[in-house]
DNA sequence: CTGAAAGCGCTTACAG
DNA sequence: CTGAAAGCGCTTACAG
């Protein structure tokens, strides 16, 4: 292993200096950085941020700790997760690692563990739930972290969809419409972000006057698979709804799988509207008829992501409310007024 | 940060002492210790592996470094290979972290980066290719390191299943019942593994006297989709195969698919043997017939991997060869003679 | 512009 | 059984 002594000795200058101008620094002759900068490629140096963050308290790695539990519609974007904001941790000069606990109640050891133990700056935490303990934990013990997401209570540095505004576009669109008989293919229950977008489809029933009860969610994973079973089961119903709101995608493709299978025709027997995360294996162009959706790149969100981590960990407070992220309107042409034999609620 | 230093004042016992207490060194006192321990505890002490590892070049912290840029087969099983890795190294009291590059190219510099800048001890390679720079640059280097697979060349510490005999052994029921047409449903060209298999596979042949060269090998992702489409595209031809090898129970999953397709029954009208790495999404029991498998459980090579990977990082150099795990064979219903409207080869 | 010195949290000969 | 001291690789006041 190559040290910053191994370049003094080779170089003639102090340990000091070689830091320095290794550092970048502005208070090193140019001529001694280029000797020391010279020295330091051919002996194939590199610095060791451990021993450097024993110093400053900054190793520049930033972690995710997930459980090994999670359940399928998790695995499924996971490793799109973790690469996405890998990537997006990267281009901040972090560098992003992953660690594996058995089970929720073991994620908190593991803070402690790569914080203190392991060189860890900083955590990332994604799929809050509620309660959802982790929020507490890092803020009592002031380790910097930054969430994907929003817990009640105390504010803390975070990135999110502004979920409540999805709800109420992708409900305010079939009601517009029309429709009243409307099903919500929602998220996981106890997922905070179900809970924001049910009440933004709430919110758009409210405003118009009409009963929010009368909004049926269905809870669960948001797979491919589900939106098909659910989709059909609601369908084959006599009084089977007339607009249905899908989460995501991968849920849509479930809808428009029942669809074809109880032969209803989108937009004319069933209205169909969703949001749009913009992943590259269920992209939005893929459908017929083009979907009106809400859009908003998870990507985007994961570059917000690391620049938050990024501040937080430089010790700037982000701005409270900076993190919400709007979702774009985009009308397609999966909706439109319910069919005529169809009794409106 | 609750540091010796703090359980030294708390307990007035030196520096030097409350680190031998708590490293369970038998040069201290009973009551010193017991002291020390309670103190500890009260504090909330965590023992920094990186400070402790900039001292004696051991942090614990085990690593692997993938690509984003992997295929869609290795996509399905990384979540459970990175769980089962991780939980195998978590038994022998290391830490596992997952760390992701944007491709092939990067991943030595992420060695470099996470073993010098990062107090990572060694790490884990698997999905080994033909050629694969990753061997020959940790050895050169004298990085600690586990292969889960082999590589030609220079002896290193490896686990790997006989994947010769898994071939052989996969080929040998069906040539033995009669079969002469015979296809191999292999994995991705250029893996170690395929090659290895095919040649134990083409070995069967040899030593029955049969041409090896008539063993039609297909190579590609190990996946139900890869299996149904390849098996329906062969069993469609007027020479079909009447024996089907299946490298994993996914592709097996494919080809029952495809026989139900084509109205062929097994074993009737078409024999299959698999290879079974007894994952949950895919238990062979879930298989009817239950098919004739070489059986090996991947969790059995990552735990042999953690141990090895223990080792390793002692500085004991594991023997060779000790890391080749056999397969068991478990013969099922799955495998008859061919049909006798068949022609033989 | 430069270098000797101190110190981040830990462990381990060494000398009692 | 105990503790002062040195040192892992680095950075940063401090004093030239």
């Amino acid at each position: 292993m190559v040290t910053l002594k191994d370049i003094s000795k080779a170089t003639g200058v102090s340990v000091t200096q070689v830091s320095r101008a290794l550092g970048g620094h502005d208070d090193v002759k140019e001529a001694t950085r280029a000797k020391v900068r010279e020295a330091a490629a051919r002996l194939g140096y590199r610095t060791n941020a451990i021993a450097k963050g024993l110093k400053t308290g900054q190793t520049g790695f930033v972690a995710m700790v997930i459980p090994s539990d999670i359940d399928a519609s998790g695995r499924e974007i996971m490793f799109d997760m973790v690469v996405g904001i890998s990537q997006a941790i990267s281009r901040h000069g972090l560098k992003f690692l992953l660690h594996v606990v058995d089970s929720d109640a073991q994620v908190t050891g593991a803070f402690d563990l790569l914080f203190h133990g392991g060189g860890i700056d900083g955590f990332i935490l994604t799929e809050l739930q509620e309660p959802d303990p982790r929020v507490a934990y890092l803020q009592d013990r002031n380790m910097p972290f930054v969430v994907h997401g929003q817990y009640p209570g105390r504010p803390h540095p975070f990135v999110d969809l502004d979920n409540f505004r999805v709800g109420e576009v992708l409900a305010g669109w079939l009601l517009d419409a029309g429709h009243r008989r409307i099903l919500f293919l929602n998220g996981q229950d106890h997922r905070i972000y179900s809970s924001t977008r049910t009440a933004g489809a709430r919110h758009a029933f409210a405003v118009r006057g009409i009963d929010p009860s009368t909004l049926d969610v269905a809870h669960g994973p948001m797979t491919q698979d589900r939106g098909r079973a659910v989709a059909l089961d609601r369908l084959r119903r006599p009084d089977r709804p007339t607009g249905i709101i899908a989460g995501n995608t991968m849920l849509a493709r479930g809808v428009w799988d029942a669809a074809a299978a109880c032969g209803l025709r989108i937009p004319e027997d069933l209205s169909v509207t969703a949001h749009d995360d913009v992943l590259a294996q269920y992209p939005a162009s893929g459908f017929d008829p083009v979907p009106s959706v809400t859009r908003s790149a998870l990507h985007a969100a994961w570059a917000a992501l690391a620049d938050t981590m990024s501040q937080t960990i430089a010790g700037g407070d982000p701005e409270p409310d900076s993190g919400l992220l709007a979702p774009e309107a985009v009308p397609g042409l999966s909706v439109a007024p319910p069919p005529a034999g169809s009794s409106r609620g």
